[in-house]
DNA sequence: AACGTTTAAGCAAACGATTGCGTAAACGAT
DNA sequence: ATCGTTTACGCAATCGTTTGCTTAAACGTT
């Protein structure tokens, strides 16, 4: 391997030159910055990341903790978080916490050990006993897509609650007055926000809401379509149904399909996240999105505006939702 | 920050011997070795990774350079990766290289000057000159889903010729004579075999083949369904499709509908990947299974193998494809 | 000519671990 | 009592940078 002091003693200054030419720190004569460059390109030098991390503290690497990356909406955000860490000069740990306390924790370790500057958490729950201990020993953190309630902590997260609104009015303003809900598990705030806007749109247009119409799905393909079944079963069953993500509207169409019931034309179906693929499966799913790139970017900025400002009061920035109306209602 | 001579002081003993007893590296005796056990947790002291890459020349840490973390498949893949990386002690730093040979280059230089132990590779295109030079200088790289000819790489991908073939040959046993094909990018080898697999079916059934049959469409959702307008345009068009990848299909299967042709009564359509969502699409979707965790897995194995003797030959391993049978044929 | 100031660069100590070599104490053998 | 051996641990160098402090040379001023 080649260091700094092999530049060095090639072209007859001390390492100290060597340094400050390449981080342009201090003034150095043309003539030997030209000289210092031209041996680093000779010796095709490349210096060493972590003997500077370890003198400089800090190692322009920040972790993620995400439940799942297979998942397509916390893919297509992670992306977002890869992309503009890599602008802003870091480098992404991927971590898959499995949605487990267990390997969440551990991951926490680890990262913490490998001194990165900051973590990117997407919580498999809500608990935010770890987040919580992470940021009394100092480290910046940002949530992404989960509310810690009582904690200060900087967040990112899209407008759930105008979402389930959206969605909803959209449905009632199509004529459905029977409009079932799937939601995700129960004890996350994000989903709950989404059901409340699907209330809140019930009762503003003056539809009674029927508790056996929402019946939970925990985000899961296989749950959507249980969820659906399950709704389909009811003696006066939906003429619209609000799923709470896109892969569970994908298993609730294809449970609607399966009782012999077309979409939209038996039943009308909405998703929330706009995944990619949601624009090409049949019928295109109408569906309310998120962000998510954005999400991902904004995350990494927040991220770097607290490792660059510990003591910056903590910042909550919830971004809008947009329906984007297709043919599945 | 709390140190291993903040652990030594307090126990008063030396760094090495709190090294020794964490490493298990030396004997000391029961009684120290419980002391400094304390002495750890009291001060809640973790070792700094950083400094410890530094003295031992390695960070257990590799790097994984991906096209696109969002496209379904690698996510899957990626999981695989990270999963059993962590299991042998390994962090995954995660570079989205958009495709382009630019970020790319520049992700590698990155991860050198990171002095990762590995890199996981899955190339954009064809062009292996990085690969090659990363190699020449002893970096240890494994190579997925992508071939790379005349080039001396570890390498882990899918049987993608038996997959065409099975594809294919599922079609004709079906009673299509009239198959179209839609293929990824032309220049990449996991494609073209897919298609040689398709070629060598036809053959094997004495079906002529009929080059206006295949038609490019570069691994995407939008061309999947261009291809197949491009399809249902000939005077005589096939009966049957085989999409190179799942997302391809979905577009295809748009397609068909779009022309009032239903998915599988007016035109039959088989992918490739077995993407998450493919059981879950209506109709559900046909198609043939890629061992994408196994895929990971098997990477980051042979990834360490090769960081643990890097002179061993190189291994090239296949794994088998399954057909899957649903509802779309 | 003498002295202060500026310019351009080097010395050496960090950063926090690991590890080859050395050593004091205890022990056993003669 | 002497000497070798074993036991249990410490010293200090090292990994490759960065950076506070110095310094030699050049320059300007009076």
């Amino acid at each position: 391997m080649v260091t700094i002091r092999d530049v060095a003693r090639r072209v007859g200054v001390s390492p100290t030159t060597v340094s400050h030419v390449m981080n342009e720190t201090r003034f150095v004569s043309e003539e030997l910055r030209t000289r210092v460059y031209q041996a680093i390109g000779e010796l095709n030098y490349q210096p060493n990341a972590i003997a500077r991390s370890l003198r400089c503290k800090k190692t322009q690497n920040i972790g993620m903790i995400i439940p799942d990356i297979a998942y397509p909406f916390l893919a297509e955000v992670a992306r977002g978080v890869e992309d503009t860490g890599f602008k802003l000069g870091y480098n992404v740990i991927l971590c898959d916490s499995n949605g487990t306390l267990e390997r969440e924790t551990a991951c926490i370790d680890l990262l913490r050990e490998k001194q990165v500057d900051g973590i990117v958490f997407v919580a498999a729950g809500e608990s935010s006993r770890h987040v919580e201990t992470l940021i009394k020993q100092g480290m910046p953190v940002i949530v992404v897509d989960r509310e810690l309630p009582g904690l200060e902590v900087d967040s990112v997260l899209a407008d759930n609650l105008q979402g389930g609104y959206q969605a909803t009015e959209y449905l009632i303003q199509l004529g459905h007055r029977c409009i079932g809900c799937i939601t995700g598990p129960p004890d996350l705030s994000i989903s709950s926000q989404r059901v409340s806007g699907y209330r809140q749109a019930l009762e503003r247009y003056s539809i009674p809401l029927c508790d056996e119409l929402v019946v939970t799905g925990y985000f899961r393909h296989q749950e959507g379509y249980r969820a659906m079944r399950e709704l389909l079963t009811l003696d006066r069953h939906p003429t619209a149904v609000f799923a709470c993500n896109d892969i569970m509207a994908v298993g609730a169409i294809r449970a609607a399909k399966d009782k012999g019931l077309g979409v939209p034309e038996g039943i009308a179906i909405i998703g929330f996240d706009d995944i990619a693929l949601a624009s090409f499966i049949s019928p295109r799913l109408t569906t309310v999105a998120q962000p998510k790139h954005e999400m991902g970017a904004i995350a990494v900025e927040l991220l770097a505006e607290r490792i660059n400002d510990k003591s910056r009061p903590t910042k909550k920035v919830i971004l809008p939702t947009q329906l984007v109306v297709r043919e599945s209602c």
